[in-house]
Formats: C-alpha cells, sequence, structure tokens
DNA sequence: CAACATACGGGACGCCCGTCCCGGTTGTCT
DNA sequence: AGACAACCGGGACGGGCGTCCCGTATGTTG
C-alpha cells in the first residue's frame, strides 16, 4: 500500500467520509454493520468503499489507527514517569473510556481476550495490550496489583467495564478494589 | 406444540442425539456453529433438525431448559436458607460455572446484558436474572454487597468471570473483593 | 479545450445462513 | 404380512454478506 501518488481530490473526500461515517457506525453499533449499509449511509456505491478498503477488517483496522496514537503515547508518558499505580489505572481508565464510546472497539478487545492464540490480525488491539502488559507488571511488582491476577483476567475486566457504558464509575470502581492486594 | 402423540422410536432417537451434540457444539463453540453443522455431526439431515426444533433458538432453548431446572432449585434453595451473602455467591459461582463450562450461555447473557430492552426472546436468561436480583437485592440490603451496583453491572462482571474459564478462581475473587463495601 | 487516466456506482458473483418442502423410506399397528 | 401414517434426507428457496468487475462519468493535466 505505498502511496505512489496523490488521491483525486474527489476521491480522497470519499475516502474521508466513508471513515467517518464507518467510524460512527462501528463506535455505535459495533464490527456488525454491514459494509454496503456504510456506503449506503456515506451516499457512495459499494465499490468505492471497498476500493479504499480492500476488505471490512481493512476499514476498520484504519478507523482503529486514527485514535491509537493517542492512546499509545498516553500509556508511554504514563509508564515514563508516573508512579506504577496511578500509570496503571490511568491507562486502564483511558481504555475503558475509548471502549465504552466505541462498541467496536470492545468487540475486538473482548475477542483479543478471548482466544488470544487463534486470531492472527489483531494488530491494532495487540499495541494496545502490550503497553497494558507492561503497565500490569509495573503495579503487580510495585505491590499495587494482585500478583496472581494475568493480562488476560484485566482485559476481561475491562470489557466489562466498556460494555457497561451507563456506570463506568461503578464498574471501574467495583475493579479497581478487587484488584488491590 | 402440545405433545399429542408419542414419537416415533427412532424420532425419539434423532431428536435425543441432535439434542446431544448441539449442546455439545454450542457449549464449546457459542452459538455461532450453523444448524446444517450440527445436523451432519449428528448424521441426520437438516429436515430432522428443524422439524424437531423448528427454529435455531428453540433448539438453544431447548438445550438450556435441561440444565436450567437445577439452577433454578439451586437458587430458590439458596434464596430460603442460607444468610443473604452466601446465597448470593453461592448462585453467582453456580452461574458462573454453569457460563464457564458453555460458551452458549455466556453469549445468551451477555446479550442479556448488553440491549436488556430490545431483544424479546431471552426467555430462558430471564428467569435466572430475576433469581441473581433477588439474591441481590437481599445482599445488599443486609450489607454485604455495594448498594451502588445495579444488577446489570453484576452480570457484566459475570460474564467477565465466565469468558475466562482458566482462572475462575482468580476472576470470582476479584469481582468478590471488589463488591463487598 | 481536448484527451486521458482515475475513480465512481451498483450489479454480479460466490458463499453461508436458516427454513421449507417433497419423494422415498421405515417404524408401527392390525 | 400388509398397509398406512410418521419420519427421514437433502435439495430448493430467499436473504444477507463481503468482494470483484466493468461501463460510465468526472476530475486533472498539457
Amino acid at each position: 500500500m505505498v502511496e505512489g501518488r496523490a488521491l483525486r481530490a474527489d476521491a480522497r473526500r470519499n475516502r474521508q467520509r466513508v471513515l467517518e461515517v464507518a467510524a460512527k457506525a462501528f463506535a455505535m453499533e459495533g464490527l456488525t454493520v454491514s459494509v454496503q449499509e456504510i456506503a449506503r449511509r456515506a451516499g457512495v456505491g459499494t465499490g468505492t468503499v471497498s476500493r479504499h478498503f480492500p476488505t471490512k477488517e481493512a476499514l476498520f483496522e484504519a478507523i482503529l489507527e486514527q485514535g491509537m496514537d493517542e492512546l499509545i503515547r498516553h500509556a508511554d508518558a504514563l509508564v515514563a514517569q508516573e508512579d506504577p499505580e496511578t500509570a496503571f489505572y490511568g491507562f486502564f481508565d483511558a481504555l475503558v473510556r475509548a471502549g465504552a464510546a466505541n462498541r467496536g472497539f470492545t468487540e475486538r478487545l473482548a475477542a483479543a481476550a478471548a482466544d488470544r492464540d487463534s486470531l492472527v490480525e489483531r494488530v491494532s488491539a495487540d499495541v494496545l495490550c502490550d503497553r497494558l502488559d507492561a503497565l500490569l507488571t509495573r503495579a503487580q511488582d510495585a505491590g499495587a496489583v494482585r500478583a496472581e491476577v494475568p493480562l488476560e483476567d484485566v482485559e476481561a475486566l475491562m470489557v466489562a467495564c466498556m460494555s457497561r457504558p451507563e456506570s463506568i464509575a461503578a464498574m471501574t470502581s467495583v475493579v479497581r478494589r478487587g484488584l488491590t492486594p
């Protein structure tokens, strides 16, 4: 996917429009919305979508990458300076908030947590899980988080928090208390 | 669906066989396994399946009802005699164990917790949720569980526990500690 | 203002799903 | 044993999906 040449003006507009519509759709309704439905809402043909994003997976991946950088930078900033506990829960909260506002994101993380091995394509989720793992280990070493809890459990608990956007506060509070040694 | 007459012998056998195969399939792979796949594994035609169980939903419902009675009785026994805290967590554990061994069950509960209103057909899940609600309220009134946690949150946490059958112990321990006031 | 490449729309295709149906087979009852 | 109803298998059907393709319309460049 080398950007050999600049896109035509209308192509760039359409691409952007599809990206926006798809982001909203995936966020609100999850990965079940069909590509044709996204095309319809964007006011373009299905061909236009599948030319810019050869596969549905690619489309979702492109959307994820938009907000991803920010999260990654956030994580790296946390791991660098803050103390283990606030760093871990800071990233935890950031991910939960991101997931609560994005159903597709939650589904993806849930899938990653569930069949960790079978999925090869969960690229974006992977990057975040690595950061989370680092922060978790550090927090555990510092005695701020129960040591016997594996990464996957934390992910599952995060998914639970995300799946209840109406009461993030209560959920994260419960989980946080449950995780303290 | 009145049982007007006894089934023929081979019909009864096939029905049973389909039930067993489907139970195993739904438990291990979730609701995504196709009806034709179940028919294939049971060594019958798809028509045979859909005659006994007119719809996939009906098939799953029939399976659920098999283990359901036991859970219900368990719940009612708990609500009758035990003290609020042990009663609540006893049923909690029972449900988590049931879900950990049955992926379809987990998916169903997750769906029930997610779009509580939109689904009309989650009959079986409903019965259990009612029991859970009763036990939860009682435990909260007795001060054994944080009062500000709604039923749906508890369901979401249960789903999280179920989704990690490898470490039920750690997960339930975390959740339980998180729920205590 | 041409002329050309580029991107568009939406239909075609292949796949899988759940459900229905019908010709043939097989249990069951006299 | 015979005859009838019950039941079987698996193909047909309709629908939805993601992906590919091609004739056409439209930006872009000299």
